[in-house]
DNA sequence: TAAGTTAATTACCTTTAGGTAAGGACATTG
DNA sequence: CAATGTCCTTACCTAAAGGTAATTAACTTA
């Protein structure tokens, strides 16, 4: 039995297929803000592997959330965008994220808050 | 660098901390739920080792998210509960088990309009 | 005092996720 | 026809996540 395939109904674990993957909620977001191609995707997430930006399509692909479209023009694309299914993940995503932000600030507020300065704080951050 | 330190600035991967781990948003709504003992935790999540629990009730507890408390009766009980900072994530997980909730009835709909009986899916998901 | 309960911790192991690097198929351009 | 660009695939490896099981410490109950 694949993990995709553990927890067939329990929504948390459903929906963790879909977001919780390292580049999940990037791929998606960009999606969101534009049909892409696959060297596109590339140069948008620095760091991602093309074996991982595959897999991760393939994956959406299969699931209804991603439509490839090859486009017959040239040079040669390959078009991936969100299905209409994909699109009802924007607002999940949209509030993962601006949580993620909120979160980051706080922090930030609070690191400068205290007697230690903020350089001195990023110094050790840089040396782990 | 631990994993933990690799994308301080960006939202995505801040986020992505409290939210990807296989248990977390399980620990995290149960919380919000009712405030619970280390047993009682371990009881509605069939299948988490104890392991695991401790290690995300710290993480979440030295990340400001979940507040740890001894309580002084008997026999000893700790208790956990959200803080503020963990309250602002129960959005987030309603919006991520709403989706997962939906996304597993339509799928469910579908299998149930095509012309393979159930009853012969659902074996076959179970030989995998 | 022995046994049980609660809340852990630790060492060890397996599984999964993700990265690296090589290469292939197909098309276009020079 | 060689070189280049795009979109992959594959084999191999490392690192991270998670599970198992033994152990502990503090306290309680019989």
């Amino acid at each position: 039995m694949s993990s995709k395939d553990l927890y067939i109904g329990c929504p948390v674990q459903h929906a963790r297929q879909f977001l919780s993957g390292k580049w999940q909620i990037a791929i998606l977001w960009h999606l969101k803000i534009q049909p892409s191609r696959f060297i596109e995707l590339r140069k948008i997430l620095p760091g991602i592997s093309e074996k991982v930006l595959t897999q991760e399509l393939r994956f959406f692909e299969t699931s209804g959330i991603v439509q490839r479209e090859v486009l017959t023009c040239t040079p040669q694309k390959v078009e991936y965008k969100l299905t209409l299914q994909g699109q009802t993940l924007i607002p999940v995503i949209q509030s993962i994220i601006q949580w993620g932000y909120s979160h980051l600030q706080e922090e930030k507020a609070k690191r400068s808050m205290s007697s230690t300065p903020i350089s001195v704080i990023d110094e050790l951050e840089a040396m782990q």
